[in-house]
DNA sequence: CCAAAGTAATTAACATGTTTATTAAAACGC
DNA sequence: GCGTTTTAATAAACATGTTAATTACTTTGG
């Protein structure tokens, strides 16, 4: 069976190769969070909310790129771990506001340098101005209308 | 709360960076599958398969980026559907052998080119030559050794 | 004011991601 | 040969991804 001409090889499919470079990123943060005992999904609510204030969680939901059901979950489970805390919203009874605990911003405080190593060495293997270049060319990508 | 200024915005976050590409590029193609009925893991465990012919499944994880427990349940729902066949390897027997059936290969050959046509469009919206520079440094970016 | 449409969050159901453990079969090493 | 180690695949448990449905609340239009 002869590859077919028009199918590219998994390095040159486009969603592959953003599959597999995410991986390499995400491998070392992965093992930093399992120390800290929080998933990589939880570790973005939190380092929203520690960078962005208090907020509901449809705006959390945008910038961690998360979906709304699955946010819910994590935030349950945030709640529990005692990392966030919620409150209603008085002008609009259907919102609630989220606002990270003390112990919450004490684990990012705890971590964040640690992460920021990790990104540093891969922008140093890599080159900070390819890494540079492929932060812009996956933002061009994003900004990118593909229409229907 | 001001911004930490070692915190990148999530612009410049490239694992957020990684993730919101990822779904740029599959919208089109998730809306394209679930006419057909399968997920996107299924069509690439296929498409794996239509490629390089009958394989193990380990051999297929790794092309198809999966890992083997994941595997191993969409192998399940694919022999449910009649879309690939198992066999135990002969001189292995810990091994099996999977291949695609008449019937997966028809859903292939049926969709690739719709799926070539998306992939297209976007290229043409980002510019080849951007297009294929994004490739370049996303498989450096696989290719970096990131020391423990 | 009020019915209809829209919005925020949750729930449900199914599929996959992720780690750890388990099972069966091969390959090793002495 | 035979116990040890390694490998291939699966199983189990928990977390998230994804879509559709639901609930509660707001906004809109007449």
């Amino acid at each position: 069976m002869p590859t077919n001409r028009h199918m590219p090889s998994t390095s040159r499919s486009l969603p592959i190769a953003l599959l597999r470079a995410r991986e390499r990123v995400m491998g070392p943060i992965r093992a930093m969070l399992s120390d800290v005992g929080i998933t990589e999904q939880q570790w973005r609510v939190l380092r929203v909310l520690h960078e962005g204030g208090a907020q509901e969680p449809t705006l959390i939901a945008d910038r961690a790129c998360l979906l709304l059901p699955s946010l819910t979950r994590i935030l349950q489970k945030l709640t529990d771990k005692g990392l966030i805390a919620r409150a209603q919203d008085r002008l609009d009874r259907r919102k609630q506001v989220i606002s990270i605990t003390e112990a919450g911003a004490a684990l990012i405080e705890d971590n964040l340098a640690t992460s920021i190593e990790i990104m540093d060495r891969i922008k140093s293997e890599m080159g900070a101005e390819r890494y540079e270049a492929l932060l812009d060319l996956l933002n061009e990508l994003d900004a990118t209308q593909v229409e229907s």
